[in-house]
DNA sequence: TTGTTTTACTGAACAGCGTTCAGTAAATTT
DNA sequence: AAATTTACTGAACGCTGTTCAGTAAAACAA
């Protein structure tokens, strides 16, 4: 029974290179020129064959997205070693923007456009790439509380505000709403670093 | 002359029912199904027609952008009564997240999507929707602040976070990224207002 | 080995999109 | 009355996501 297994292990090999093709496409030339022709063509597929592998073009994207939390995940990972939960936090913030600046198209995908979302519709599955990426967060956020004895909600409470800081930070920036702010003393990059650093100083309780 | 005035006026108003229709459109049906072709057969008019008063799609979506801030306006209006900074910026702050969960696709076009910044590409024309926005947070704000000796610079500091802030909460919730905290021990809303107090507390400055 | 079924894939077709432009009919000017 | 300007049309172009009858090869059955 070989055959069948090798055959199931080349449907899987095509299914992933059409993701690759389609983050390639993706990250080059941006959301807009990503069409399912684009990606068929570049792996000389019809653009039928795409379907064989996807329900449409939002259940790829899923795909796609997935991909690049794995790629944040890898970026976001030296901050495991930074002991001090003040300074990891901070860290976390800075890579998880930087990450952002490099990778605006796969960001946008990630945390701001619908498309990927449309896949889990169906109430009973879960974001399991965000889950993941808010544990890490969560997880920083409760070993700096627990220590002086808040709760679970108020943990949530907490790594609710300091994502939706972080993620409106870098989502205006890269969609250019910090147009306006042009003018300023300092340029964009000092000011969302002061920015950050302020807010990571004022959020977090004193420890001792 | 009246002739050629009347006409001036004509286009003008045909200008502001392709807006209207447009907006409309955009209310009822969300962005996917905006097209020009759907403009075109609400008001009676061929496709061709809309490009005798906007250059493009973009273009036609920056002046509903404009009518969706001149909405916002008129919902933020009644802050200005509002005395004591504090609870002036934190109703500020409701009324925000309360707007967008109300016209969450207007609030995509106005803060989230690529498409109506494409306008503006032109270093020396300004975001003035955006400026006159971020204007109302920077002045109260600086109101807040400058009794105690806030720097310019500062304040900016201060008044991008704050929005960083309530914009990442606002479009976390309306594209459903806060799926993920579903079984936590409130509901949405009341986690919602529960970080918007606290982050309002946590990042003004104690007067006095 | 021959016939049958399953599998993997194609590519034309459909309906829709933003955009362009030759053509037209009416209004205005000469 | 003729010429010109104006406002508008709607067909056409090249693109999009998606579907599906058709096909050729591979696998299985006799």
């Amino acid at each position: 029974m070989g055959i069948s297994e090798r055959k199931v292990r080349a449907k899987e090999e095509l299914r992933q290179t059409i993701i690759d093709a389609a983050l390639k496409i993706f990250v080059a030339e941006g959301y807009e020129k990503t069409s399912l022709r684009n990606i068929a063509e570049s792996i000389e597929y019809s653009p039928g064959t795409i379907y064989l592998h996807f329900k449409d073009k939002d259940e790829l994207l899923f795909a796609v997205h997935e991909v690049a939390f794995t790629k944040f995940f890898v970026s976001m990972s030296p901050v495991l070693l930074v002991k001090d939960t003040h300074q990891r936090l901070l860290q976390m913030g800075q890579i998880y923007i930087q990450f952002a600046f490099e990778n605006p198209e796969l960001y946008g995908l990630m945390f701001m456009d619908k498309a990927p979302m449309n896949c889990l519709t169906q109430n009973d599955d879960a974001w399991i790439c965000g889950q993941k990426a808010h544990n890490l967060l969560k997880n920083t956020i409760a070993e700096h509380l627990t220590k002086e004895g808040f709760s679970e909600t108020e943990i949530d409470v907490y790594t609710m505000s300091i994502w939706s800081y972080v993620h409106g930070l870098t989502s205006l920036a890269i969609r250019d709403r910090f147009s306006i702010m042009k003018e300023s003393a300092y340029n964009m990059d000092d000011m969302i670093q002061k920015s950050l650093e302020m807010m990571i100083d004022k959020i977090l309780p004193k420890q001792i």
